[in-house]
DNA sequence: TCTACATACCGACCATCGGTCTGTAGGGTT
DNA sequence: AACCCTACAGACCGATGGTCGGTATGTAGA
């Protein structure tokens, strides 16, 4: 084969052909990593072009705008979510308490491997301007482990475990309480990155302690029914954050 | 002054002066108004300008940028919640619990007036793209009502009246419900939109109802201290609504 | 009242960004 | 080999937020 020219010097290959289910996931992994880094409209689809090296005409023929593409990031975050919560209810049996804890133990479980694996994941999300793309996440991560949740709580009441005032609320609530984490977080974050672990942790902890007890009176249980705190957890976390 | 070409004729002056907090005022009032009819991203500097009936130039000297038009009319806002929630907390008196029913009642009344005030308010925070806009404002007015909130629940405890967990949450707690409520107001809002009205207040009113008795829960008092529900408001409030 | 200075204001211009369109490369099928 | 389908390239476009040099409208001092 006289071609040289074409098998060895071709270093850079003029088209890359790809599935579209790879191509759009190389794309959603550029994305993503671009949008934590920085959020959502700070991000330029030129970077996100340069990054996932594909052209305009390229990205247009998988995505149909910008925001396409949240969506893409946040579907996956979605499906996480829904089989993590899924995962978490089937695992565990008992009455609708012991399934509640353990279902809460899981899903903390499963958002401080995300802190984990992504560096910026909670620097970004107190950023402002980042609102949009947490926002989202959060709601529909939420919106997905919802009904498993109000499974488990029609279950309490049924066995008159519970005794609430109206089960939305109860959901709401809850979802409420895990959407105001997010100052402290950045209190405990902050501390966590001036080197006192100690206080970071303690900080969290007595937010999920106070958390868990208010969660008692919702769901008109016995003071110290609902078990959130897990300090080990958070120190895992708060160490993988700040070690880079 | 025989100057008839300069008194009369002269329709339009080629420039309009004003002290800049009455231009400011005017621009704000402009982007308000637009605004709230079709959210933040929407609407361009271009209609501002010409709604306002200034130039790009002119404009650009009372503000930085277009985010600063938003920063101003959150303020605005700001300032009203927060003195509504001065004259309800000073015009109050009694133990804790009455003051916060007082409270409360006024603030859902101001709400009630703000939706009376301005027709899209409702219809437009409920659209998405409009998020932002809705959240911030609303982030703002709670803001500024909190530290009232957290004075007069500090008051209960001292007074051995509440019983809470956490001082914090609590406050947290009613935030998150009061941003929850989008939902209901979603439906409520449909449905006085079919004409009914009686479907739409019942909607409220039972949320409302439910509210109050989780509140109740979360600050530690017997069933039906606080006092939430309105319907002759919402009443009031949806008919002027839905009447254009 | 003339001059000098400050500032509110104008509008043409610019850079950037999301999105479109025409054309092309490359793998599979016949 | 001829063909087609489609993943892909990149020039191009319209809109939009923001800038800049210049102009009108005051006001303070001589």
């Amino acid at each position: 084969m006289g071609a040289s020219s074409k098998t060895e010097n071709d270093k850079t290959p003029k088209r890359v052909r790809m599935a579209p289910d790879e191509r759009r996931g190389h794309i959603l992994d550029a994305a993503q990593k671009l949008f934590f880094a920085r959020g959502w409209d700070d991000v330029t689809i030129a970077e996100v072009l340069s990054a996932a090296k594909i052209s305009k005409g390229g990205f247009y023929h998988h995505f149909s705008a910008k925001e396409d593409l949240l969506d893409g990031v946040v579907e996956r975050f979605t499906i996480q979510a829904l089989t993590a919560a899924q995962t978490a209810r089937d695992a565990t049996s008992g009455n609708a308490l012991q399934r509640f804890n353990a279902f809460l133990a899981e899903s903390s479980r499963w958002k401080a491997e995300q802190g984990r694996k992504m560096k910026f994941f909670i620097e970004v999300m107190l950023r402002p301007g980042n609102d949009i793309l947490f926002d989202r996440i959060t709601t529909a991560a939420n919106a997905a482990a919802m009904p498993v949740l109000l499974e488990m709580i029609g279950q309490g009441v049924d066995e008159g475990i519970f005794d609430i005032p109206d089960i939305d609320l109860v959901g709401e609530t809850i979802m409420g309480l895990s959407r105001g984490r997010r100052t402290v977080l950045k209190e405990a974050f902050d501390a966590a990155e001036q080197g006192d672990l100690d206080r970071a942790t303690e900080c969290l902890d007595r937010r999920m302690v106070a958390e868990a007890a208010l969660i008692d009176r919702v769901l008109g249980l016995p003071r110290g029914s609902v078990l959130l705190s897990n300090p080990t957890e958070y120190r895992l976390m708060l160490r993988a954050i700040v070690n880079d």
